[in-house]
DNA sequence: ATGAAAGCGCTAACAA
DNA sequence: TTGTTAGCGCTTTCAT
């Protein structure tokens, strides 16, 4: 017996019970439960209930090579789509008696690979990712590992996966629709970085919509920024009102908010008045972007919803031992506020 | 020597170093790697990396009950102080070759301790806890648990603790010397929850302030939020406006930004104009407040710092192998803006 | 239906 | 300085 205060083992429980350990364990996993005498279970419940047992989820992975704990790789924690897809997933997880593993690899792939490592030397079960470029060689190395993971919010070019995302070409062409129908023509695209998907899909998805109302693609309305940031937009929007003369576009559709916050900075500046001289609409419905002056049109992403279906989808995935990849898109909504008005 | 293809263990890289894998052990660990020859141990080291070994942490937790992870209790990922503070955190234990569990408890303390029990049961050398109430049992039982411990950002009443926290009285001490500095004398207080040492601390700093200044504490300028809400903050300044007659306070201290937002709603519905009729205060400085309608005046947490510094602290303690309780108070910085005005 | 025994990969007390 | 041995707490195959 071990020594009272110490926390019990099974073999205390077995013992208190009479049985064997070999059949306490059994009795206590409901998986195996069925293969013990319902008395018996019973009593070793019993036991258990008794001494306060708590399995040792650690000398559990050892043997069995299953942590019961995810890693979730996020490249920048003060981003604020992260956090609700964060809370979402540990909200799966903690229901489904799973733990989150979760680091912050600051955008830095040197980083994410030392991060990478730990979690895969912790034998996480599965990984939800929320750091894929389009091309992304870690995603190699998680396939060779042979550990599930799902991406989150983004999706990759290199491999088929599982990935959870928004609709965003549903939330471009409602935006493009609302623009059209205010009269606008000439609408500037200020995109994010074109190495992301997110960035490259958003563009291509402006280019389409504007298609679909027989609205031709100006180059010179459409500029690159360097990151998805306030300053970087800032800077994209005066390229872009540096570049045309004056009414060259009545509206700027932004990559996503951080690059709209930028606008309103460049505003400010140039004593430019939205909407009534330039409309506006960003992407995401960050937290409070609705407090704004002018309080911005956007897009909102279910950034909850997604963290709470990539940690299913990657759950099951793992209960069932493979991974069908696909990718789920949710459904994303179109919010009009005051920052867009008649061309 | 375990079939090819298979993770390389210790026994193989003491096999293939020629020695026994208790010498191979030793020579891989810094800790009693002087106690191994320093050729043996060159070998051992070489064989490592030759087979791109990697210990298993979890092996090595069984055996040593250290899981070289730390647990972190957080009561709300998308409140924007603890995204900062994770992000601090994480930086430190990844550096230091821990790895953080995450567990965010919704505010709700059966979630908690069900979360609590989980971490325990995961072996958890440390935790950072974000969701101390002034009194909060829990921290009875991770006492009794003997799990060293540091709170962020609140403190308790019950005992004395390892704690990292923001200056909040200087905070509000300089946010009172400010508005008196602009010709306020009647000052109005929306104190956050009681329950908490954040909102009960502020409430007396204020007091303690106002005399300072030989100003009078009046009760009726003081109202208790019963969240840390907009929507709490909103019906707060409506009590006190509706509470007194017009022109009974120049200025209101709100607990935090969220209050505070939760005034300018209020002053949209009332028409009441910011700064030229009632100065604001928040505190906090939460992302983006700078970008409102007026800016707001309030006071930074180094939120980030706080992570930084609490995980030291509660990695040095866990090293030493004891905690000696203290509370280490990091400087906050005021930051004015356009939300206060003169009387 | 239950017991016996082995072992996951590692570390640490002890012996040599 | 190195090897031997035992065992952390659990699961699981094999007997019975």
């Amino acid at each position: 017996m071990t020594e009272p205060g110490a926390k019990p083992t099974l073999r205390d429980v077995a013992q208190k019970a009479g049985v064997h350990p070999g059949t306490a364990s059994r009795a206590l996993n409901p998986e195996t439960a069925s293969k013990v005498n319902a008395a018996t279970a019973k009593r070793v419940m019993r036991a258990a209930k008794a001494l306060g047992y708590r399995p040792n989820p650690i000398a559990r992975s050892l043997r069995t090579s299953r942590s019961h704990t995810i890693g979730m790789l996020i490249p920048d924690f003060t981003n604020s789509m992260f956090p609700p897809m964060v809370r979402g997933v540990d909200r799966v997880l903690s229901e489904r008696d799973y733990t989150l593993l979760l680091a912050d690899t600051d955008n830095n792939a040197e980083r994410e690979e030392r991060l990478y490592g730990a979690l895969r030397d912790r034998q996480v079960d599965g990984l939800v990712i929320g750091t894929a470029l389009r091309h992304h060689p870690l995603l190699t190395r998680i396939i060779a590992d042979e550990i599930p993971f799902v991406l989150v919010n983004r999706l990759t070019d290199d491999h088929p996966t599982l990935a959870v995302v928004g609709d965003e070409v549903s939330g471009i062409r409602q935006t493009v629709a609302h623009l059209v129908g205010l009269g606008h023509r000439r609408i500037a695209y200020l995109s994010g970085p074109l190495t992301t998907t997110t960035g490259a899909g958003r563009l291509s998805a402006y280019k389409h919509a504007l298609a679909a109302h027989d609205i031709g693609v100006a180059p010179e309305l459409i500029t690159e920024c360097a990151a998805w940031t306030e300053v970087e937009g800032a800077k994209g929007l005066r390229r872009l009102l540096d570049g045309n003369e004056a009414g060259a576009f009545t509206a700027v559709m932004a990559g996503n908010d951080m690059i709209a916050l930028g606008c309103y900075g460049v505003f400010r500046e140039r004593g430019i008045v939205c909407p009534d001289d330039l409309s506006l609409v960003g992407f995401n419905d960050m937290p409070f972007i609705d407090h704004f002056a002018p309080p911005l049109t956007t897009v909102r992403i279910p950034n909850g919803d997604i963290g709470v279906e990539a940690a299913n989808l990657l759950l099951d995935a793992i209960g069932s031992g493979s991974v069908t990849p696909k990718v789920v898109t949710l459904p994303v909504r179109f919010i009009v506020r005051g920052s867009t008005g008649p061309a």
